[in-house]
DNA sequence: CACAAACATTGACAACCGTCGATGTTTGTC
DNA sequence: GACAAACATCGACGGTTGTCAATGTTTGTG
């Protein structure tokens, strides 16, 4: 019963000031290395950005699988991580799953890396 | 030999747009992910943080070996991992590296995760 | 109720990553 | 030239990660 798991919605805003005002403490460094591991990932970047670029700013799974070139269940795989991580949020309607960007949460990551 | 370790020292701003603003080629978002992948470990964040805090905003090794409670071996081996990214720059002076953060290397980074 | 479609979950496997101890390399000192 | 100090590199090991095929689950349809 790993602790890390607990908070799987994080927001990385509430632990962290940006990354050069001064030191930081370990556990501030975990939470924002997870979120930052969610990103770091060529598959769920090109994920946001697809649907970020999607028609209502939307998009299902059926829309995204083919893009990307990898099969279904890998793309749901990213986009959970991604919805944990706080980037995405999902809504199912009838059988699909429809996938939305969380209005300024990569704005919030910025934050802590720009300085002053 | 991997064609991927050819370019080891990546700037990111010349290669990408900000992420919301259109989809990312699947090259791309392989050449942001290598950045964000240096970034997103928690011994790393801390010896960025750990750098930009110290006075004269540089470090040696034996700096930084202590507050982070990591071996010899491992913090040289995270700080190559930044330096090679573009974040750290070293300078070899007697039998010390000093190692100084490159001005503006995160604000890039925050610039593409920025929206418009 | 049977069936199909959209998606999630599981299990497995190879590749990668973080860590350390041991060793190599360079530089200053006696 | 012998020695020590600071750091890099190497080799090995366990843990994590990305991927897929197979299977499970839910929802709409005939």
């Amino acid at each position: 019963m790993p602790v890390a798991e607990l908070l799987p919605l994080t927001d990385v805003t509430a632990c962290c000031t940006p990354i050069t005002l001064d030191a930081m403490t370990a556990e501030q460094a975990e939470v924002m290395a997870r979120t930052l591991k969610a990103l770091a990932d060529p598959a769920r970047l090109r994920l946001l950005s697809l649907v970020a670029a999607h028609d209502d700013d939307e998009a299902c799974v059926c829309d995204l699988t083919e893009p990307l070139g990898l099969s279904q269940p890998t793309v749901s795989h990213h986009l959970k991580i991604l919805v944990e991580a706080g980037f995405l949020t999902r809504s199912k309607r009838a059988t699909w799953a429809y996938y939305r960007i969380v209005p300024g949460s990569l704005d919030a990551v910025a934050g802590l890396l720009t300085s002053v």
